[in-house]
DNA sequence: ATTAGCACTTGACCTCAAAGAGTGCTAAAA
DNA sequence: TTTTAGCACTCTTTGAGGTCAAGTGCTAAT
């Protein structure tokens, strides 16, 4: 297939790789002029141009029109991917931070956020947002351990506000028997109704204590419990269906997209003007009633989203200042909907529970 | 605020409407003519330009420039918005499917590789994709169910391949005691490792004939498991920062851009790609060396993740044809490997395991 | 084999005029 | 007093023509 490949001077090689990376760097066609003055190279521009059509002529570059600089064509840039591929190595430094991000698990409301973000961007054809407002003050309100094998096992806990979540956790040494009714026991003694904050030291010297020889289950448990809570907490805000914007003739200066697409990223105006803007209603920000300038052409419809009379998150609907209201705010108040009738379905169960039988865990 | 709403004639409101309604349709501004033949008016072209003249000093619509139409202003859309807010109804047809999307929750492998794709994303600066080919076969090993309140509880499910799954389950009348402990043996007897179209009626029959007066448990407990392990299953591609694209002038033009989304869209091409293209290493599309012709200014970077020998999904990135491959490829390289270490830890310890005790929910 | 110099090609950019669309205004009609 | 018809006016859009600069290919000299 690349047959031809070793056939290359070693000058050629370098003057493809020249041009490659040149052309990755400023997107546009590169001269043999430029190539002489961003390489240390021993030869005129002359040089370089009779080379260059030599390596036109094997397939590896291409000019866009007579009078321009070349540009490296597929087999130019196979040319260079292949022979660069063997290069590449970890840099370790760089691999902790990606295991960390990795291993954080989505939280529940995430999940129902980012789900309804994707949906009003579908059912609109605009574009979907889904923010989550800083939380605070999560606690656990069951524990529950269940065995997966003799070194894993799983976590169940139940938050203060009815979520269910889970952790798998790994130990060195074997668990011994019992030490996982034991663990549980303690947790639900000692950890619910904590928040975050509220679990120092003291408290896990106590739980290592009690636990005897499997004490090492403890640090980890902890500190798994501590990862969820504090997953939980934490503004964000995101968004789907941006390709949808491109429809819209608004957008086609990629400049204006790009800007509106930076204020997203920047996530703090959006949150500053969604914050600002109370009530459990429906609203629609216009152009540049927004104080976010960018947005002059554009119109946010959104919608808060309670649980138990607090504002969990946010989803909206974001495009061009002449959108579909009708049909956005329909889609809107329906997914709202939708979501506080799941919240509501919850509460509703919590509460006759509450009445009956209270304080099954309690401390 | 916006006090003199009330003082529209209805023929102002007649007009305001069409204008928003047309430019929301066509997204140019809107002249008397087409204003007299799109709407059944009884009144010249003459007429409504001398309303809209009107209006205009109203504040309610704006002239791009003398010879054009009108453009609906701030105010005009703001009128449009608030006259319209109360008449949106919701359509239950369609609150059932957002009920149904919204309660299905992110598998793990789906999480993993979200953050994946969005991790490769803000690390190279281009777009970040994640593709979840069509899995198959998930059996379940274990099931443990835990009590939330009296007619609430948590169903844990533990996959073939290690994964843990969780569903809270509600119920509409109280669960007897005892009846969660049977009906959790009885599913661990019946259902383990059985794949999702092994559970046939049969078997739920004779469960529910097992559970006795409990028997109402059965249905909603095996139909969240058949939502779990068919969630599992399915392909599916997810990609994130394709704001990052809009910086390469290659995509400027708004036209392709467009269409190359529209691609990512169907998914079938991509994955056909992917699916296309074997072997456990990174590989490099480039341009028209994929059958995707859209591609042609685009190249794709994407490595397969494997789990216990098998695939379980591929990471990428999508950029223009220039992009920084040595970048690129270090950065999949990276992230694959740690993806690739964390399931190799969950493997070498489930391997440790099935060597000393297998089967303690044996069947 | 390399280099210097020069003619040549070609897209980018600017200007200008013609065309087209839609208005505002005025005067007549209802 | 309100509506309508007609017409001049304004402003964008489009395409043609012309200049400019960049970068090449080629030839002749080193």
């Amino acid at each position: 297939m690349a047959n031809e490949n070793p056939s290359l001077s070693e000058r050629k090689k370098l003057i493809l790789k020249a041009i490659v990376e040149a052309h990755i760097d400023g997107g546009e066609p590169v001269g043999s002029k430029y190539i002489l003055q961003n390489t240390l190279m021993s030869c005129s521009s002359a040089t370089i141009r009779n080379e260059m059509a030599e390596l036109e002529q094997m397939g590896y570059l291409v000019q866009p029109h007579t009078s321009a600089g070349r540009v490296p064509s597929e087999a130019g840039y196979r040319f260079y991917v292949d022979s660069l591929v063997e290069q590449y190595a970890k840099t370790t430094h760089e691999v902790v931070q990606i295991n960390h991000l990795l291993k954080a698990k989505m939280s529940e409301i995430d999940q129902i956020l980012e789900t309804a973000s994707r949906l009003a961007s579908s059912m609109t054809n605009y574009t979907g947002i889904a923010i989550k407002p800083k939380a605070s003050s999560v606690t656990m309100s069951k524990f529950e351990l269940v065995s997966i094998d003799k070194k894993q096992f799983a976590m169940v806990m139940i938050t203060s506000s009815g979520a269910v979540k889970t952790k798998k956790i790994t130990t060195d040494q074997p668990i011994p028997d019992g030490a996982l009714l034991k663990l549980s026991e303690l947790m639900n003694l000692l950890l619910c109704g904590l928040s975050a904050d509220m679990i120092n030291l003291p408290i896990i010297m106590e739980m290592e204590n009690e636990m005897g020889d499997a004490a090492f289950l403890v640090s980890p448990a902890v500190k798994c419990v501590w990862e969820v809570m504090s997953d939980i907490d934490g503004g964000e805000l995101r968004y789907s269906g941006l390709n949808h914007l491109l429809k819209y003739p608004e957008y086609s200066d990629t400049q204006q997209l790009g800007q509106l697409l930076g204020t997203l990223e920047d996530q703090d105006e959006i949150l500053d003007l969604v914050s600002e803007t109370e009530g459990d209603d429906i609203s629609v920000v216009i152009g540049s009633e927004s104080p976010v300038k960018v947005m002059n052409n554009s119109a946010f419809v959104f919608k808060p989203i309670k649980k138990n009379g607090r504002t969990v998150g946010v989803i909206g609907v974001l495009g061009p200042r002449r959108m579909n209201y009708r049909q956005v705010l329909k889609t809107i108040e329906e997914i709202g909907g939708s979501i506080a009738v799941m919240f509501d379905e919850e509460k509703q169960l919590k509460e006759g529970n509450n009445r009956k039988g209270d304080g099954d865990g309690g401390k």
